[in-house]
RNA sequence: GGGUGGUUAGCUCAGUGGUAGAGCGCCUCGUUUACACCGAGGAUGUCGGGGGUUCGAAACCCUCACCGCCCA
C-alpha cells in the first residue's frame, strides 16, 4: 500500500497510456487462465474471425461485449478464460490467394494442389491474422497462450475424429443430389451460403407440342428446356387432366416427353403447367425422383451450355437464355412474355455469382437427429438464448433443416478423410489411421463451418481429454451477432451435443445486433458508409469506442453509430480524468476505513447511497447482458451524481479544509467507480486507479458489491431538496440576467436539515450569507431564498417565469382533480396511487397559492 | 408467399398500466480555484392512423398504413 500518489497529466491522452498498459497486462500474465485453479470457471470462446479479415466495427462490438463479461467475471473471482483464434475461411481465403496468383497470370492449377496450399500457408504466416494485433489495440483480455486456428494440428484431429464418428453412426453419407453450385468458385455451397435476392428476370410462356397435343409452360429459365424430361401439371387441374400420361414434343431438341401429374405443381402459378428439368432444379429433381423422369445434363461446371447437341452449346447460361427465347419467338412458340419479372434468385454469398442448381455427387451430414437435439437443448432450458425473442428464429431453422452438404471443391481446408479403393470401396480414415495401399483420397475439402462447429471444444484440446476440456467445457456464454445464428451457432449446438455426449457447448447464447451507420443504414462498401474502428481508436481512444459500442448495444438490436457519439464517450473519459485530478488535488483517499455512517454529512450519505444503488443495478444489468442500460446507469452516476452534484456540493467543504470524512468517501466512490467501469473502459480506469490508489492493477482487483447499509432514502430526499433549491435559484439568477460569477447577498429560510447546507449551497450559487435587505425571493415549496439584487428586479422576466409556472401548476392541479373526482378511479385504483395523487393535489394547490401571491407582490 | 421486429423530441434510440426520457443537435448566458472534450439555464413530442379493453394506455387487444430483417 502506498499513499504517495503519482501525478495525473493535465490532459488525458489515450494513445499515451494504451500501448504500455496492454503490454503490462500481457507481461503480468493476467489474461492467462489456469486449468488447475480451484476457482469456478468462466469461459468464452471468441467467434473466430476469418484469417483474411481485418477488425471491422462489428468485431469491435462483438469483442467489446465479450471483454466486458470476461473482465467482470475475472474480477468477480472466476477463473476467466477468453479464448482467441481464427478461422481458415475456406472459400474466402482461397479467393484471396487466387487473386494474388491471378495478378501474375497464374491459376491455382498452374501450381498444383500441394504448391497452392503451401502458398496459402505462406500467405497466412505473412499477412493473415492482422486482426490479432488489432484486437490488442481494442484491449481484448484474451488468453494468447491458447490462441487457436481451425487448421491447427489438434483441431484437424478433432475434425477427423468427429467425421469418423458421424460416418460410423450413419450420419454422414455420399449422394448424388441437386446442390447449390457456384460456377465462379467452382464448388458446392450449403443452403445458407446462398443469398436470395430479388432480381429482374423474365417469365415466358412457351408452347410445347402442336395442335391438340400441345401445352403451354411458363418459365423463368427458358435455356434449361433442352434438359426437360417431362411437363408437370396438378393432378386435379381440369385444363390438363385429359393430357396426363400423354406425350408432347419438346421444341428445339425434338424429343417426346411425358405429361405427368404432381401435387407440387401450383395450378395458379403461370399456366399451371411446368417444365421438369430434373438435373437443374431442386423441385424438379424431387418430382423426377417420384416419377422416374430422366436426368438430362445440359450445362457444364462453368454454367456454359454443353451436350444439348444444338446451336446453343458453348453459350453461357444467360446468353443462352436470350438466344433460346429469340429462337422460340422465331418459331412462334412464345405465347406470353413478362419482363422484367422480379423474383428471388440465389447468389453465392462469397462472390455474388448467380448460383446454379447442379446435379452432383457430394457428402452430406444427415441432420435430423442432430438438429432435433440442438432444438431440444434450447427448448428444455439447458441452453438459453438472449434475448429470448430470437429463440423462435432458431427453432424455425433447426426444425426445418435440410441435410448439410459438407463437401467443397476447393483445395484450402480440411481434406475429406475418405479414401476410395480400386473397386469403389469407401474407407474413412480416422486420426492415426492409414488408408489401405492403392486407395486414393477424396479430392474435396470440408465446408469451413464443419470445423467451426467444433470450436468450443476443439480449441480446448478435444478429442484429447485435456485439463482444459475438463475445466472449461462447457463454455459459459457465446456472444455473437444474430446474423450467424444459423451458420455457426446452430451447428456448434449440433456437433457439441453429438461429440460431448449430450453436453451443450454453452450455457447461454447472447445475440447482439449489427452496427449500422448514423442513420441506421447498413454499412457497405458500395454505400461508402463503412467506418474503421482503428481510426476511431487512434482519434478518440479504445475506451471511447468501447463505451460507445456497449452503450448502444440493446439485446438483439442493431445500433446506429456516428463519430459524434464516440466523441461523446471520449468526453466522458476526459470527465473522469479531470474529476480524478480534482479529487486528488482535494485530498481524496482510499487510506483507512470508511468513516461510520453516523459521522457523515447527508451529502456523503447520499453519494454512498447512490453508489450502492448504482453498483447493484449496474452489476445486475451486465449479468443480464443489458449493456446499453448498464452503461447508461454508470454514465449518469459518474457524470450527474458524482461530478455535477457531489463534487460541486463538496467544494465548499474541501475549500474550508475540514473535510476528512468526505475525502475518504470520495476516495471510496472513485475506487468503486473505476472497478465498475473497468470492464467497459479498461485503459483509463487502470491508469486512474493505479495512479490514485498506488496499487498494481485493476484487472484482477475485486469486483465491488453493493453495501445495502449505505442505502439512505432520507439523505436522497434531502439532497433532492438541495438540488431543487439550487436549480431554482440558478434559474432565477439566469432569468434576472445576473452574471454567473457575480456574487449577491442571499439567505436561506428553511428547515434545519436544509439550512445545515446553506454554506455549501451559497458557495455554488455565489451567494454571500450576510445581513442585508432582500429585494427578491425564490420559493421552493416550504423553502424560501431571499436575495438582494441591489437594484430592481426584472419584473417582466419574473412575471413571465411565474406565469409559466402557474400554468403548469394549474394543469397539474386539474389533472389531479379530475382523477380524484372520478368515481371509477377512487373505487378501483390502488390505494398508493390514490395517495400519490392526493399529495400531488396538496402540493400543486400550495404552489398555485405561492405563485399567485408572488405575482401579486410584483405589481 | 410464410414468419418476425419496428414506427416516441431535428437525428439515433430507451421506456411492458399511474404527471413523456437519454445522448447528440438547437437557443441564451458564462475565462466561478477539475474539466470549453466544460458549466448553468432553456426550447422542442395529437408516443404512425383508426377502433377496443381499463378508473387510467406510449405500453394490452383488433385493424390499417409504412419501413426493416429472416426464411422460401
Amino acid at each position: 500500500m502506498s499513499s504517495d500518489k503519482r501525478e495525473l497529466a493535465a490532459a488525458f491522452t489515450p494513445s499515451a497510456i494504451e500501448g504500455p498498459l496492454y503490454k503490462k497486462w500481457l507481461d503480468a500474465g493476467y489474461f492467462t487462465a489456469d486449468a488447475n485453479s480451484s476457482k469456478e470457471p468462466f469461459t468464452i470462446v471468441i467467434p473466430p474471425p476469418n484469417v483474411t479479415g481485418n477488425l471491422h466495427i462489428g468485431h469491435a462490438l462483438d469483442q467489446t461485449l465479450q471483454d466486458c463479461l470476461t473482465r467482470m467475471k475475472r474480477m468477480q473471482g472466476f477463473e476467466a478464460l477468453w479464448l482467441p483464434g481464427m478461422d481458415h475461411a475456406g472459400i474466402a481465403t482461397q479467393n484471396v490467394v487466387e487473386k494474388q496468383l491471378a495478378q501474375k497470370g497464374l491459376t491455382r492449377h498452374d501450381l498444383g494442389r500441394e504448391e497452392f496450399v503451401k502458398k496459402v500457408w505462406e500467405w497466412k504466416a505473412e499477412s493473415g491474422g492482422q486482426i490479432l494485433g488489432q484486437m490488442k489495440r481494442l484491449g481484448d483480455s484474451v488468453d494468447w497462450s491458447r490462441e487457436a486456428f481451425t487448421m491447427d494440428e489438434n483441431l484437424s484431429q478433432a475434425v477427423l475424429t468427429i467425421f469418423k464418428k458421424l460416418f460410423d453412426q450413419g450420419l454422414i453419407y455420399r449422394a448424388e443430389r441437386i446442390i447449390n453450385w457456384c460456377p465462379r468458385c467452382l464448388t458446392a455451397l450449403s443452403d445458407i451460403e446462398v443469398e436470395h435476392q430479388d432480381d429482374a428476370g423474365e417469365f415466358v410462356s412457351v408452347r410445347y407440342g402442336d395442335g391438340e397435343q400441345s401445352i403451354v409452360v411458363a418459365t423463368t429459365r427458358a435455356e434449361t428446356m433442352m434438359g426437360d424430361g417431362a411437363v408437370a401439371v396438378h393432378p386435379d387441374d381440369p385444363r390438363y387432366k385429359h393430357m396426363i400420361g400423354t406425350e408432347v414434343m419438346l421444341p428445339l431438341v425434338n424429343r417426346l416427353i411425358p405429361i405427368i401429374a404432381d401435387e407440387l405443381v401450383d395450378p395458379d402459378f403461370g399456366t399451371g403447367a411446368v417444365k421438369v428439368t430434373a438435373a437443374h432444379d431442386p423441385n424438379d429433381f424431387e418430382m423426377a425422383m417420384r416419377h422416374g423422369v430422366p436426368f438430362v445434363v445440359i450445362m457444364n461446371e462453368h454454367g456454359v451450355m454443353d451436350g444439348t447437341g444444338t446451336e446453343f452449346d458453348g453459350l453461357d447460361r444467360f446468353e443462352a437464355r436470350v438466344a433460346v427465347v429469340a429462337k422460340l419467338k422465331e418459331m412462334g412458340r412464345i405465347v406470353a412474355e413478362k419482363r422484367p419479372y422480379i423474383h428471388a434468385v440465389g447468389h453465392c454469398s462469397r462472390c455474388d455469382t448467380t448460383v446454379e442448381p447442379r446435379l452432383s455427387k457430394q457428402w452430406f451430414v444427415k441432420v435430423e437427429t442432430l438438429a432435433k437435439a440442438a432444438g431440444d437443448a434450447v427448448r428444455d432450458g439447458r441452453v438459453k438464448i438472449e434475448p429470448e425473442e430470437l429463440a423462435p428464429r432458431y427453432f424455425d431453422w433447426v426444425d426445418n433443416l435440410n441435410d448439410w452438404c459438407i463437401s467443397r471443391q476447393l483445395w484450402w481446408g480440411h481434406r475429406i478423410p475418405v479414401w476410395y479403393g480400386p473397386n469403389d470401396e469407401v474407407v474413412v480414415v480416422g486420426p492415426g489411421e492409414k488408408a489401405p495401399d492403392g486407395y486414393t483420397q477424396d479430392p474435396d475439402v470440408l465446408d469451413t463451418w464443419f470445423s467451426s462447429a467444433l470450436w468450443p471444444f476443439s480449441t480446448l484440446g478435444w478429442p484429447n481429454n485435456t485439463a482444459d476440456v475438463k475445466k472449461f467445457y462447457p463454455t459459459s456464454v457465446l456472444v455473437t451477432g444474430y446474423d450467424i445464428l444459423f451458420f455457426w451457432v446452430a451447428r456448434m449446438m449440433m456437433f457439441g451435443l453429438f461429440a460431448m455426449d449430450g453436453v451443450p457447448p454453452f450455457h447461454t447464447i447472447v445475440l447482439h445486433g449489427l452496427v449500422r451507420d448514423q442513420y441506421g443504414k447498413k454499412m457497405s462498401k458500395s454505400r461508402g458508409n463503412v467506418v474503421d474502428p482503428l481510426e476511431f481508436i487512434d482519434k478518440y481512444g479504445a475506451d471511447a469506442l468501447r463505451f460507445t459500442l456497449a452503450r448502444g448495444s440493446n439485446p438483439g438490436k442493431d445500433q446506429a453509430l456516428a463519430e459524434d457519439w464516440i466523441a461523446g464517450s471520449r468526453n466522458f473519459a476526459t470527465k473522469l480524468w479531470n474529476a480524478t485530478r480534482f479529487a486528488m488535488m482535494n485530498g481524496a483517499t482510499v487510506q483507512g476505513p470508511l468513516p461510520s455512517t453516523e459521522t457523515l454529512s447527508d451529502i456523503d450519505k447520499w453519494v454512498l447511497s447512490r453508489l450502492s444503488e448504482t453498483t447493484s443495478e449496474y452489476t445486475a444489468l451486465l449479468e443480464r447482458y443489458e449493456f446499453a442500460r448498464a452503461c447508461e446507469v454508470i454514465y449518469h452516476f459518474a457524470w450527474d451524481d458524482l461530478c455535477d452534484w457531489y463534487l460541486e456540493l463538496s467544494k465548499e467543504a474541501f475549500a474550508s479544509g475540514n473535510a476528512a470524512a468526505s475525502q475518504r468517501v470520495l476516495g471510496h466512490v472513485l475506487d468503486t467507480l473505476f472497478r465498475l467501469l473497468h470492464p467497459v473502459m479498461p485503459f483509463i480506469t487502470e491508469e486512474l486507479w493505479t495512479t490514485f490508489t498506488g496499487q498494481e492493477t485493476l484487472v484482477i482487483a475485486q469486483w465491488p458489491t453493493a453495501d445495502s447499509a449505505h442505502i439512505n432514502k432520507k439523505a436522497e430526499t434531502l439532497v433532492g431538496e438541495l438540488q431543487k433549491v439550487i436549480t431554482e435559484v440558478r434559474r432565477f439568477r439566469n432569468d434576472q440576467g445576473v452574471k454567473p460569477s457575480q456574487k449577491i447577498p442571499g439567505r436561506f429560510i428553511a428547515p434545519a436539515d436544509v439550512s445545515a447546507y446553506a454554506s455549501a449551497m451559497a458557495f455554488l450559487l455565489k451567494l454571500e450569507l450576510k445581513d442585508f435587505t432582500p429585494s427578491a425571493s425564490v420559493e421552493i415549496g416550504a423553502i424560501k431564498v431571499e436575495l438582494d439584487l441591489s437594484g430592481t428586479v426584472d419584473v417582466v422576466a419574473e412575471r413571465a417565469r411565474l406565469e409559466k409556472d402557474l400554468v403548469t401548476a394549474q394543469k397539474d392541479l386539474k389533472t389531479a382533480e379530475v382523477k380524484l373526482n372520478n368515481e371509477g378511479f377512487m373505487a378501483k385504483a390502488p390505494a398508493e396511487v390514490v395517495k400519490e395523487i392526493k399529495e400531488r393535489l396538496v402540493v400543486t394547490t400550495g404552489d398555485i397559492e405561492r405563485i399567485t401571491a408572488q405575482l401579486a407582490a410584483l405589481k
